[in-house]
DNA sequence: ATAGGGTTAG
């Protein structure tokens, strides 16, 4: 089996390179870095001891059956409320807490009104579990109406219900009104912050993105207030991961231990993940090697990470094998881990697999909204709108709410197939049945009608977005500065591109680079070069993309020295010419009007 | 005895 998964690796490598991550580098070298990975991978997972199977006997020794289904609780229910004299409100509590675990808040509310009904008393924690419940189900209206409740009965709010509060506001963005709660919690004197309120508040600007704030509230928590635990620092460490401070991360991971804390799985998780989004395979390993060295078993995210990773490289086959292995270490494969595989697939273009992973999850019963989306965005990136379609109208027939992603991914289906009138149709739609457009969105569907040259409609649509009082930001600009060069509107384009500053906004490198074509299509060279030098000057750094753009242009404009120049800084910087300039260079060598030895440098060593 | 914070996919 597993030599026969090496041949798979060794047959599939070469020709398996879609990453985008190296791009600039020979592809052969890339995908001989992951071989590597995958080799010692594979190799290091055989020779590791599986799982300790977890023994019956704990099992046996659980005091009341577990509630594993909403059907359970409400059956349990039932016999509870008619049980004379009744339960302890503790019983109920239980189930309650149970099933709000398995996320079914809504059922826990309802759970909750029949006890009303029946007259069973609630104490704190059957209201901080209500509480819970609403946070998640974005009412923090009644979450607060049940905070008046609790003065009502004359319960006391311990430091669990503010949390919960704290928690449900910074859900719901609401920094302003959580820090309200946690200040008055330290001022009130009878109900001080513990270790999760400080958690909670931690990932609060975690979410936020503020990184440097969360590390600040951990130095605090460090200097007495309460001292922080597994949780707090997972919280950071992942938050820096994601932000690609890999370093940082691991950096706070070896502080944490040395202050004792042991890591677990969700710290490894986090980390790997980080570092796989990198392309740092070898660290990957690394780290995967040092925690079931620490006994401290790789889990079905772990194996998740792995398999999204190696499919968004465009190694679905390699993918499949640790799927494979997944299910030979006793590690069942749950939705996460198909729909990245069927991902790896659409990305590949092999609809026809993807469309057999989605069948197969299907038959095993395990389909959400994200199954559909994913496969909804393959069918849409391959320009089968219709397919697309087809399963949008089913996923409502089994019962799924498409979300937001959902609608902006056949958005932007039908606006790449040039189907704008759909896709506005369906902009309405998706407003009629409460899923609200968010950025992305309005990007789309105003890219959408840029790119079919409908500025008219473009611009009426920014109107709304105005009128919304939408935040506006330089995407959004982007977007229309490249519609009004599209449609030819270049003196418009450059207006707008000036007044960016005026409006609070920094061009980012998309920014530069659309001016750039644009100026260069209408023949505006010395002025796209002038753009190269604010670049500089304003530290906005080059990408592929501008490189490309800009040596077209000139090649265009037959300026080829100066596009000669640029090339070799381009290749300089580890870029790479991408195909359409490539065909243009090719051309000008074919007419020897540049130096051959420029090829050479752009193909790399033959 | 029962309640609150941390990991993976579109």
């Amino acid at each position: 089996m597993l030599k026969m998964m090496m041949r798979n690796i060794a047959a599939s490598s070469s020709s398996y390179c879609t990453s985008r991550r190296w791009r600039g580098m020979p592809c052969l070298h890339s995908n001989s870095t992951v071989v590597v990975f995958a080799n010692d991978y594979f190799a290091f997972l055989h020779s590791q001891p599986s799982k300790p199977i977890k023994s019956t006997r704990t099992q046996l020794e659980q005091p009341s059956p577990k509630i594993t289904t909403v059907e359970d609780a409400f059956n349990v229910f039932d016999r509870m409320l008619q049980m004379r004299p009744p339960p302890s409100v503790v019983r109920f509590n239980q189930i309650l807490g149970q099933v709000a675990k398995l996320k079914h808040y809504s059922a826990v509310i309802s759970l909750y009104n029949q006890m009303g009904v029946s007259r069973i008393g609630h104490d704190v924690y059957t209201l901080t579990i209500l509480i819970n419940c609403y946070c998640h189900l974005n009412q923090m209206g009644f979450s607060l109406s049940v905070l008046g409740k609790f003065f009502k009965l004359g319960l006391e709010p311990d430091v669990f219900t503010f949390t919960t509060l704290i928690n449900g506001f910074l859900l719901k963005n609401r920094v302003a009104e959580a820090a309200g709660i946690f200040n008055k919690m330290i001022a009130g004197g009878n109900c001080q912050p513990d270790v999760v309120t400080y958690g909670t508040l931690v990932k609060g600007f975690c979410m936020k993105g503020n990184n440097s704030a969360a590390i600040q509230l951990l130095r605090k928590m460090e200097e007495g207030a309460c001292m922080p635990d597994l949780v707090v620092y997972n919280t950071i460490i992942d938050s820096l991961c994601k932000d690609a401070q890999v370093d940082d991360a691991l950096n706070l991971f070896s502080e944490m231990i040395c202050k004792g804390i042991a890591p677990n799985v969700i710290t490894y998780n986090s980390l790997i993940h980080g570092v796989c989004k990198l392309g740092e395979w070898k660290e990957a390993t690394r780290l995967l090697n040092e925690m079931v060295s620490k006994n401290i078993f790789p889990d079905v995210c772990t194996f998740n990470v792995f398999v999204d990773t190696l499919c968004k490289e465009g190694m679905v086959v390699e993918a499949e094998g640790v799927v494979e292995m997944m299910i030979e270490r006793d590690i069942e494969p749950d939705m996460v881990t198909y729909n990245s595989l069927m991902d790896g697939f659409c990305l590949r273009g092999e609809m026809d697999k993807a469309q057999k992973v989605f069948e197969l999850m299907h038959s095993k019963g395990l389909m959400n909204v994200v199954s559909y989306s994913t496969l909804i965005n393959g069918y849409c990136k391959h320009k089968k709108i219709d397919e697309a379609r087809m399963l949008f109208l089913d996923m409502s027939h089994k019962g799924l709410v498409p979300n937001t992603i959902t609608y902006n991914t056949l958005l932007d289906g039908f606006c790449k197939v040039g189907r704008i009138d759909d896709a506005q149709k369906l902009f309405s739609e998706m407003q009629a049945f409460g899923q609200l457009p968010d950025a992305q969105t309005y990007c789309i569907l105003l890219d959408g009608l840029c790119k079919n040259r409908l500025l008219s409609r473009a611009l009426q649509l920014f109107g709304e977005m105005e009128a919304k009082k939408l935040d506006i930001g330089i995407v959004i600009y982007n977007i229309l500065i490249e519609g009004l060069f599209i449609t030819g509107k270049n003196e418009s384009a450059r207006d707008l591109f000036c007044g960016l500053s005026s409006k609070g906004l920094q061009p980012n490198v998309r920014t530069y680079t659309i001016m750039i074509n644009g100026l260069c299509i209408a023949g505006l060279t010395s002025e796209a070069e002038k753009l190269l030098v604010e670049m500089d000057e304003k530290g906005c750094s080059k990408d592929d993309c501008t490189y490309n753009t800009i040596i077209r242009g000139l090649i265009n404009n037959n300026e080829i020295s100066k596009a000669t120049v640029l090339i070799q800084q381009m290749v300089e910087k580890g870029f790479s010419a991408d195909a359409s300039t490539m065909e243009l260079i090719v051309n000008l060598l074919s007419k020897d009007e540049v130096d051959p030895a420029l090829l050479l440098l752009i193909k790399g060593p033959l």
